[in-house]
DNA sequence: CTGAAAGCGCTTACAG
DNA sequence: CTGAAAGCGCTTACAG
């Protein structure tokens, strides 16, 4: 039915050796021989069957991206990054959801075979990060995203969650903040765990002897309003408070506002990730912004590196989070002057349905 | 290297042909042989090549996605509901961003060959979906999404605009509102001139003799500021505004509160898409909600429907937009007392990174 | 129920 | 520079 190489050699009068070599461009080929082919080709309308090449050349130009979900401004974002850096190499991007089940991202990853040239997994969860251990394959090259590698072999890229919590710990005390309490996220999850330690860490290199005040959350927002409550309603009511991410410090700002405290006058709030609502609540929220995007980028091009540089073992690429202050805690208690704001760069409504 | 049929077939003491019935559960196989085949595959840790699988047996699983473009709300939304559907029938999902341009749609199209089974194209432009025409093999089965079929041979899913819009302007003028302005969309994209063409013919069955007014836009938020100031330059400002897209709706609101202008009590305001954002502003936008996620699982499922049903030329889904009220046209002109208020379901932000 | 064999549409050493 | 041939790893009539 469709055309195919044989019928291309059989009209052009070559072997279809000739018309493999002068569409790939690989090998040599008389270049009078070479246009007469794509011509040929051209004319009709011959288009290579990709599971053919695939197997004769062992060579997908294909890459997997599993992910434990589709939902959300994360992923859209993450498959963005990833897309653009794929696009610009010619490479296609077979996208799989593994819903957070182990057993479903091994099946995801076992359909990979023939099918890529490596994979880009993310398993943001512990028990998604150890069953990664026995899915994949150790010839197939990957890359893990946010993601411990349980066996600490692949490389990976992440956000640097520990960094950013010590930045955001560093900014509301030289802002004059001295009672900061933390909400933490899921203590399951690899990215809570690293922004719990960066504010422990910074809190006992800034304020030594100041102990540490942490309520726990689970990264809703609906965590973080039970979260700013308790906080409330204990003896000494924190001047600032620090949520592991965006969602919990807006149940904060909620719980603040419903408790009629004043933001930032009475208590500051501070979050982390800068997700698109982060700029329009009210007031607007401190944050440390990560770029999704690139990290998807870049856990592309490490795992596109050549080997024995990427495929190094437990090569780790981190993006650092950087610092957005807006009006949430927009003060200064401190007797130096603050150096000037950072400029929110809101990302642009985009116009399409 | 890797583990082939072959190796399974000369442990188990059989042909490749039964190891491939037993791990396909195509023809018959005695159980007892089934089950020691499908044990040495375990133990093996084989996998089928599936670029192997895919040429002989003319299948790949796989169903191609092609997309103008990656970036916002509408194409994370549209991926998630392809790939609940595809998830639910074990089909993976092959990602392109077209770009918008031609070309490279053409290519994108080009490379799906002995990839997909299937592809599932969007190229909303006029531009787009001309050069459709030449890069669509006629064997390979596809379904528009929010494109008019050039040919109009093929089957397609889209949004009702024409029917959201008239929805609109009925609610408008229940509500009391006569003099209801709209804010059109770009000229060359399929669903704007939907919209419009919806807005006009329900004023004229609604309001009979009372004539249209059209400000352009072009689906961004700052032609809708133009559009909206144009309209307050005007001898008769209107009494309600209906934009052709959330993100003017949005522009009209900024410009009427700089001028000064209550909304809704001096002017009403009224979008289309339900963006996340137009539940955020002041006062919230009233629109008509797209379920996007519904568009494209529609789609897919169109696509799998068996030919003879789904492959009659030209068979046309359409998805329902709903009416959603909210505070910037919640407001009764009208004798008559409204139905209850639809409640705004606002989608929970998702808790991670 | 099972196997030998052809074939899917390419690529790639190997000769010439 | 070019062609004949083997081979990639499966599936699928065709016999038995």
């Amino acid at each position: 039915m469709a055309v195919t190489i044989k019928d291309v050699a059989r009209e052009a009068g070559v072997s279809v050796a000739t018309v493999s070599r002068a569409i790939n461009g690989q090998g040599s080929v008389a270049p009078a021989v070479r246009e007469r082919v794509l011509d040929v080709a051209h004319r009709l309308d011959y288009t290579p069957h990709q599971a053919a090449r695939a197997l004769s050349s062992r060579r997908t130009h294909t890459i997997g991206v599993v992910l434990p979900d589709l939902h959300g401004e994360f992923f859209s974002e993450l498959i963005r990054g990833i897309g653009q850096v794929a696009r610009g190499r010619g490479l296609h991007m077979l996208l799989s959801s593994a819903h957070g089940d182990a057993g479903e991202q091994r099946v995801a990853l076992q359909a990979m075979r023939g099918r890529v040239d490596g994979v880009l997994v993310m398993a943001p969860t512990d028990e998604g990060a150890r069953s990664l251990a026995g899915c994949l394959a150790p010839a197939l090259p990957a890359v893990l995203i946010n993601t411990v590698d349980p066996e600490g072999r692949r490389p990976w890229v992440g956000v640097d969650g520990y960094g950013g919590a010590r930045a955001m710990v560093r900014h509301l005390v030289a802002s004059g903040h001295r009672a900061i309490a933390f909400v933490s996220g899921p203590g399951d999850n690899h990215d809570a765990r690293e922004r719990l330690r960066g504010y422990r860490d910074e809190l006992a290199a800034s304020l030594p002897g100041v102990a540490p005040r942490v309520e726990p959350g689970d990264f809703d927002e609906d965590s973080g309003i039970r979260a700013a409550t308790r906080l409330l309603d204990g003896d000494e009511p924190p001047d600032a408070v620090f949520a592991a991410n965006d969602a919990m410090a807006i149940g904060c700002l909620r719980a603040f506002a419903e408790a009629g405290l004043a933001v930032p006058g009475d208590i500051a709030v501070a979050g982390f990730d800068d997700i698109p609502l982060a700029r329009l609540v009210h007031p607007a929220l401190t944050t440390m912004r990560v770029d999704i995007a690139e990290l998807g980028a870049c856990a592309l091009r490490l795992l596109l590196q050549p080997a024995g540089s990427a495929d190094a073992e437990g090569v780790a690429r981190t993006i650092a989070p950087q610092l957005v202050v807006r009006g949430s805690c927009l003060r200064d208690r401190s007797p130096r002057p603050r150096a000037a704001l950072h400029a929110s760069t809101a990302p642009r409504e985009r116009g399409t349905p």
